[in-house]
Parts: C-alpha cells; structure tokens; sequence
DNA sequence: TAGATTGTTAATCGATTAACAATC
DNA sequence: TAGATTGTTAATCGATTAACAATC
C-alpha cells in the first residue's frame, strides 16, 4: 500500500483552520499575496513556524514573492478535505443539535448533513435547515442502508454511551462528539476517529487562566 | 508583588479537567485510591507525565500508596478554581445559548450565572435556567453597574466584534467566546483572556483526521 | 540584475519519558 | 521490615525558532 505517513503532529493540524480562515479574510479584503512575515504578524505565530508548516504539504509559496492567497485557500481546503462531502448524520436535536442544523454550514467544511435523529415525536418529521427528523427507532436500521461517515453525537449524556456504541458498532467511522462522555476507551471506539467539544474542560481551562491572572 | 509565575504550560491546564473528571468518575464508582500506574491506563497519559503534571502544584500523593481520589478531586477543583463563583453573564439568547443556560451548570465550574442579553423582544423579561434575559439595550448599563467578570459570547456573527468591544471595554476580564470571529487581535483584547470554542475549527480537525485515515 | 522571500537544514527550546532515591 | 509508589532529577524526544542557500 505504501502508505507515506508522514505524521503530521496535532498542533500543526490545530493550526490549519486558521490558516484557512485567514485566508478567507484576505481574500475578502482584496488582498492577492502575502509573506510568511506578513501572516505572522497576522495569526501571532512566527514567519518561521508558519513556513514549516506549509512545507509538510508541499511547497506552494514563490521565493521572493510570497503566498498566492487563493492557491493558499484552496491548498489549505484540499488539506483538510473539504471537497469531500462526508456523509454525515445529527443524533439529538436538542439545542446544540438545532444550533447546528439552523445554523452551522456543514457543506461548507467537507460534510454533507442528510439526517437527523431524535425520540422526541414532537420533533419527529419535521425539517430544520433542510434535514429531516427521524426517530431514534430508526437509526440502526438507517445506518445499515446507508455509509454514514461521521455521526455528530448530540444526545443527553444518559444516552451517550449506548448510542455511541451504536453509532460505533454500525460502520461510523467518525463521531464528532457534543456529550461530555468519554467514548473512546470503550473498547469499541478502537478505530473510530472522536473529535470532543466539551464545554465544561474549555470552560474550566477559561477559570484556570482566570484565577492564574488574579492569583500570579 | 513577588508573583511565582510558575507559568503552567497550557498542556498541562488542558489536561487538568481529564484529571476532575477521572476523580469524580472514580469517586462514583466508590474506589478510595489509585496509583499513577492505574490513572496512566485509564487515562491515557504516561505515568510519568501525571507526576509530573500533579507535582507542579503540590505533593498530594503518597509514597508507596498513591492518590486519595477524595483529596485529587479537591486538589483540582482547588488548582481550577472551581469554588471561585465567578460572576458571568450570558450575550446571545439562540439555541446556543439556551442549551448553556438550559442545560449547562455554570456553578459547578465555578462561575454564576447571573444574566442573559438579547435583542429579541420575544425573550426579554423570559427566564431560562433561573436567569434573566434583559435587552441589548441594557447591557452597557449593567456592565457598568456589577462587577462581571466573564462574559459568554454567543451572538451572531455579525454582532460578535462590536459586542466583544463593549465587553472588553467595560470590565470583563474574560470572554468564553462561541462565535467564530477572532476577538484577539483587537486592540481591546490585550489584557482580556479569551477562549475560543469554535464549532468549524473543530470540525475541520476531523475531517483532517478523516482523510488522512483514508489515504493513508 | 538586486531584493525579497521561500523551503529546508541546523540549533534551541520545551515537554515527555525514564530512572531512582526518598519514604510511606 | 519489605514492597510499593511517590516526587524529582536526568535523558530523550519532538516542536519551535533561527539561519541561510536556493531562486523567483
């Protein structure tokens, strides 16, 4: 298979959407080109580190002229996939999951919502942005008809456990995981790629800095 | 002012609420101790690195027995500042917002969660959570009034950088940022702690992950 | 061509891991 | 006491920064 492997590190990988929304706003703003010194005035992180970087992806700056900021956006979009159009699924549509359904562009990063999934039948059949409502008593069979890629996991923290397990058991090969229940470690989470938004370490890390400062 | 600026890397803070949470899991399932060898398997992180973690903040194991779990938690809950109650504010009433104050216990990460803003008529005067939604129009007066000493961002984009600057104009300190426009950067924003949760970010790391996944 | 800026190699810095004396 | 496990010092590893030859 000769697979490269070239192992990109997390933190570099934490970098690229803000390269990409950089970019973005450059654009916006009519700018054509711009130097690593320039960016890195821009996104706070050194000329140096930024060309590093860009180098793990090939090379597609000028010597003497700097970046194409658009070859740089559609380098940056082709990176994290965002042509790809995952399949993806939205499993409890409480506020977070209407959040993300009203308002979140998923087509945008690379993924295409077509279904969501709740047991409330109040909700059950309706639309929001576009994507219907099923029941919950549907997902495993939904899952076996179709590839979901990536399943946003947005149910109670109760539940969160056993839909994963479902999710994880049914061929989803990625949860984006809303509940701050820890899925991986279940032994059934071995190949399966968990991005976690936790509300609560984000915001116990915001306290940290907070008392930190006062404290010194 | 003999400030110790033992300058915890963020690293180590990111991984402060794993540590909570582990504890409290373990409190719940009655164990009394556990030994760096035992958190390293559950947890994930070498044995080593939590030594090293925890030892930046005290000597609160035992040799030859471990770490009470009762006595860990309350370390860090102590280190996060966790009994601080911070006075927090909410800006931004839509389902993001609603699911924090809805759902979210503010009081158990140590902030309280005193008032919600909004320019929806519709809201103002409406409790969520036991907390109030007052009108836009009042926050600026409110700001000036109390003592707030974070605020939750959750309005539109559109909003989210003039409402950031009244924020960090009038005496926050600290802004828990879920919009995905970048606060820092603004002049305003140098002594202002900003953390950032950003929904796209997030999503676009995965798909990273994704596609790597496949290619190889 | 001369000036600018890249991509990359080498140097530095910081974080993780290993080892072990101290001690419960 | 003997066994276990910490807190800490030293070694290793990886990521960031600096430097510079290549080149547009």
């Amino acid at each position: 298979m000769n697979m490269k492997k070239s192992k990109i590190s997390n933190n570099v990988i934490r970098r690229l959407p803000k390269y990409l929304h950089k970019a973005d706003e450059l654009i916006a703003a009519g700018v054509n080109r711009i130097s690593s010194s320039e960016l890195s005035e821009q996104l706070g992180f050194t000329a140096s580190q930024i060309r590093q970087d860009f180098s793990n992806f090939g090379e597609f700056g000028q010597q003497g002229y700097g970046y194409d900021v658009r070859e740089l956006r559609a380098q940056m979009a082709q990176i994290m996939g965002l042509d790809r159009g995952y399949n993806a699924i939205l499993v409890g549509v409480g506020h977070i999951g209407r959040a993300l359904m009203d308002n979140f562009c998923f087509s945008e990063w690379g993924f295409n919502l077509t279904r969501a999934f709740d047991v409330n039948p109040e909700l059950i059949g309706k639309e929001f942005g576009g994507v219907k409502v099923s029941s919950m008593d549907e997902l495993l069979d939904f899952l076996k008809k179709n590839d979901v890629d990536m399943a946003v996991l947005a149910v109670t923290a109760e539940s969160a456990s056993a839909v994963g397990k479902v999710l994880m058991k049914n061929g989803v090969n990625a949860i984006w995981n809303f509940t701050n229940v820890e899925l991986t470690g279940q032994q059934e989470a071995d190949d399966v790629i968990v991005e976690n938004i936790s509300f609560s370490d984000s915001l116990m890390a915001l306290g940290y800095y907070m008392t930190e400062d006062r404290d010194g």
